[in-house]
DNA sequence: ATTATGATATTCAAATATGAATAGATAAAA
DNA sequence: TTTTATCTATTCATATTTGAATATCATAAT
């Protein structure tokens, strides 16, 4: 088209113009860039090439008259102009999101993917039974797993389906708390061979514990049975939960996880001082625009059941 | 690019992609076609041509395999999942309208188009002698006047600034009440010579009135001087201000006016009985975000400068 | 009957946008 | 130091998109 190149000429609102009818493909790139940090990163996420978001900033930086990101060789940075228009460009995004989940639950068909998001260690030792069962019931259905410890958008339709360990607050969510899972103390055969069993909470003041940073959940837990503990309890600690559950396996010390999870384990052996550590909830979340896309529905109701069984 | 038509192969979740990822332009067209009611008229007010706004409706029809429009002869309508997805994809050009309204403020200049509504009465009356001043002082600004007696939206910049005779109550909208405006009765001096110059509220009874169809103020007027009518008081109605205006100028009766439009007319007469028959206030409405652009402001300023003067 | 108007779909030459390849530049890692 | 990995900008052949022109149909006005 050459409407662009025409706004190009001299007049008094020819830069009135250009604002009030701005690309949206142009908008699209500039959310994209903010969201993701860097022009091959948002390349990425769009499914286009990297030429082409540069292409597409400069044009619109370019229409507008304004710099919106600062660019260094280690990407770009949005200049206070961006960082202004950005909430807007994120509304747009929203909007588009919420049209895109809208638009599944409208296509009568149980074929296509759903992402499920849950943390690493659900991902890693509870979910594949379950998916693979899942899988041989429903082989229309393909399914994606984000194993994050981070919490993922489902506004953003980053996943189709959250695990949370905890009550989901976001609103246009709908939630259902799907079980319980008890945790319980794990430590590896020859480590207690080694160093005994503790049989009191006095024995434990001299043992090795693997705790998590931040996470006060244990902590807490430690509370309920009656000793007071804090992070420097812990001769190793990370909220990496995965590296956590490896130092157990190894052999460190001893270390926290779902029951269910830490008896499937040969090697190792669980410490019994209080009944359970903790009780963690389990919820699943959806967006409320997802609940009438069938193949959404149909794994969602699948988890509930299978989590709830554990 | 090649990435749509690499979309339409066979696979698990093909289509998922698809919806995930839309083409904001297209979506843009969806957007002004729902909004104007025809591919014309969104060919119009995109600046584009109707074969590209009939392509990207087909387009996005076919990627999320659904129909968005009954096409007829006489143009388009919304299917019932294009009506579900509008609400959406709206949410999406209000974002697109502060976006581009933030914009404008961050642009520095004075120079550019400012976009006025304000009913025919006004604009024709009015507005000439204010905006003309205006233009003196300020030559880099282009006006724009949109006379029209329906509620133009500032919310998606139909029009940056509003003129109006009511309280606004939109929501993300600067209000300011800057005057009152004196209505009177007036009737042509041959009128009033053929039929006698009333004098009572009695006396008006044996003339022909000109009112307002659905427009209650003048019938409220009347109440409040202490007279009861109703809308079949009036020999002629209309809902179109300068047509029963016109009607006045031809000497078809006696009809209604802000008194200083009224006095300006030679061949016009007022007819005094109990003083004004109403005031009506008069506001200036901008959306909020344009309280930064300076070519708005000093429009806006000015406006309420004038009008007050009135 | 006839014309004028306004709607959408289609065609095709021309304008435009795209991505693979490449260059250049920095920071981290070996 | 060299290598590797990441960035962004640019080039250019190619694929896509665009709009003027046109066809076709329905309705309103003359």
């Amino acid at each position: 088209m050459n409407s662009r190149g025409g706004m190009d000429k001299l007049g008094g609102h020819s830069q009135m113009d250009n604002l009030n009818n701005l690309d949206w493909s142009l908008l699209k790139s500039f959310a994209a860039v903010g969201e993701h940090g860097s022009l091959s990163a948002a390349a990425r996420a769009t499914q286009t090439s990297q030429p082409t978001i540069s292409r597409h900033i400069s044009t619109l930086e370019q229409q507008i008259g304004l710099r919106l990101f600062d660019r260094d060789i280690n990407g770009v940075a949005l200049t206070a102009t961006g960082e202004a228009l950005m909430g807007h460009v994120k509304d747009m995004a929203d909007a588009a999101a919420r049209l895109s989940m809208s638009l599944d639950g409208k296509t009568q068909n149980l074929s296509g993917s759903v992402r499920i998001t849950a943390s690493r260690i659900v991902a890693t030792y509870i979910l594949p039974d379950i998916i693979t069962a899942l899988r041989a019931l429903e082989p229309e259905i393909t399914l994606e797993i984000v194993a994050s410890d981070k919490t993922d958008n489902l506004l953003r339709r980053e996943a189709d389906i959250a695990i949370r360990m905890y009550r989901p607050t976001q609103s246009d969510i709908i939630a259902r708390k799907v079980g319980e899972h008890a945790i319980g103390m794990f430590a590896r055969k020859d480590y207690i061979k080694r160093r005994g069993m503790p049989k009191t909470l006095e024995d434990m003041t001299h043992h090795d514990f693997i705790g998590y940073d931040r996470d006060t959940q244990i902590i807490d837990g430690f509370k309920n049975g009656g000793m007071e503990v804090d992070r420097t309890f812990f001769a190793f600690r990370s909220d990496d939960q995965v590296l956590c559950w490896k130092m157990v396996l190894a052999g460190f010390g001893i270390g926290f996880n779902q029951v269910k999870i830490g008896e499937k384990e040969p090697d190792l052996v669980r410490v019994m001082i209080a009944g359970e550590v903790a009780r963690l909830p389990i919820w699943l979340a959806a967006h409320t625009e997802l609940k009438s896309s069938p193949r959404v529905r149909r794994v969602f109701d699948f988890l509930a059941q299978h989590l709830n069984a554990l």
